[in-house]
DNA sequence: GTGGACTTTCGGTATGTACAGAAATGACTG
DNA sequence: CAGTCATTTCTGTACATACCGAAAGTCCAC
């Protein structure tokens, strides 16, 4: 199966553009869209020929996909070549892409909200408005963080159940923290 | 006040790269950031000498911006010249920077899904495969901003709230779902 | 109208990222 | 141990985007 049907170049180029606006890699994305859409396992040869690519780009973004754990070598007996498929578990695949957001857009901030905030705090200089500020974004992202990593902690079950909330919320939370 | 402290300056560099992982112009953020800090309003002459950008950036950033809604207009009496100021609201700040990102980067993506998903419901061939793939991630894209148009839809008050759920998620969920 | 503040538009340049192709490495076979 | 095939690393180029500076345009007060 190398040709494709047009619906799923479609959804493969769109998963291409999104790709790059989630701030991962173009072809990236459409390895791993297409590796989601194949019924089994593919090899490097096949992807580079079915995506247009070279493969010494497939090589690179198959082994960074490996790399998040959404993607894994399998072997087939009598072939040498290696041969990739990927999870099909579509909340594994956003846990993942969440952390690694997270990682790269969440955390140095908070680093560096750290930093600054003790640097205010030693020279206790006129600069209260700045160091107010700053506090005040520094305990909202790591609300927001410490909260959310209780989420990643969460049983899979759990965290699928959750999703199921809808319609709940304004309940919940009244329920529990007194409306 | 033109001149920036140290911390001021480590903070709205950071502000500005992380902008860029997070999809927003680097000036913008910059300004942004400058905005956050400032005690009072700046106007755009300000703005761009303080941090060392074009005049014409500035405008069309700080239009972005108010666009976005989280900075405005206020003017001082006896001075014609427009002055800016931030929302110092954390919260707000980063539901408008959400909103932004949902619609550029879920929303089309859910729009292809739909599309996708109804093509292969027409002409049905043997990709049973590939739509029941399709189906599986739109519904979790449909759980997913179902519950955050929720969220979205929540008073201010109770949102906060949720935030301090924290050591209490697992229990809700068990709670109301049924473990 | 005239002048000032601000905005918009338009090349030109710089910077960063993605990518292909070549070369190098490594793995296995005969 | 030579030869073949798959994979990885390296390097130059192409492309997109951000940005500046200058000039034209808009708006409003006087």
């Amino acid at each position: 199966m190398e040709k494709l049907g047009p619906v799923e170049q479609k959804f493969i180029l769109h998963w291409g553009e999104m790709g790059t606006r989630w701030g991962i890699n173009r072809t990236v994305a459409q390895i791993h869209a297409l590796l989601y859409l194949a019924p089994e396992p593919l090899n490097a040869e096949q992807i580079a020929e079915t995506l247009s690519v070279a493969r010494s780009n497939v090589s690179t973004s198959l082994k960074e996909l490996q790399g998040w754990g959404i993607v894994r070598v399998v072997h087939a007996l009598g072939d040498r070549r290696d041969h990739f498929e990927s999870t099909k578990d579509v909340w594994e695949m956003f846990r993942v892409v969440l952390d690694e957001r997270k990682r790269r857009e969440i955390d140095p901030t908070l680093a560096v909200l750290r930093s600054c905030v003790a640097d205010l705090s030693k020279g206790r200089k006129a600069e209260t408005y700045t160091r107010e500020r700053l506090k005040e974004m520094l305990e909202f992202f790591e609300q927001v963080t410490g909260l959310y990593q209780e989420f990643q902690r969460l049983p899979p079950r759990a965290a699928r159940k959750f999703l199921q909330l809808k319609g709940r919320i304004g309940k919940l939370v009244d329920s529990v923290l007194g409306g």
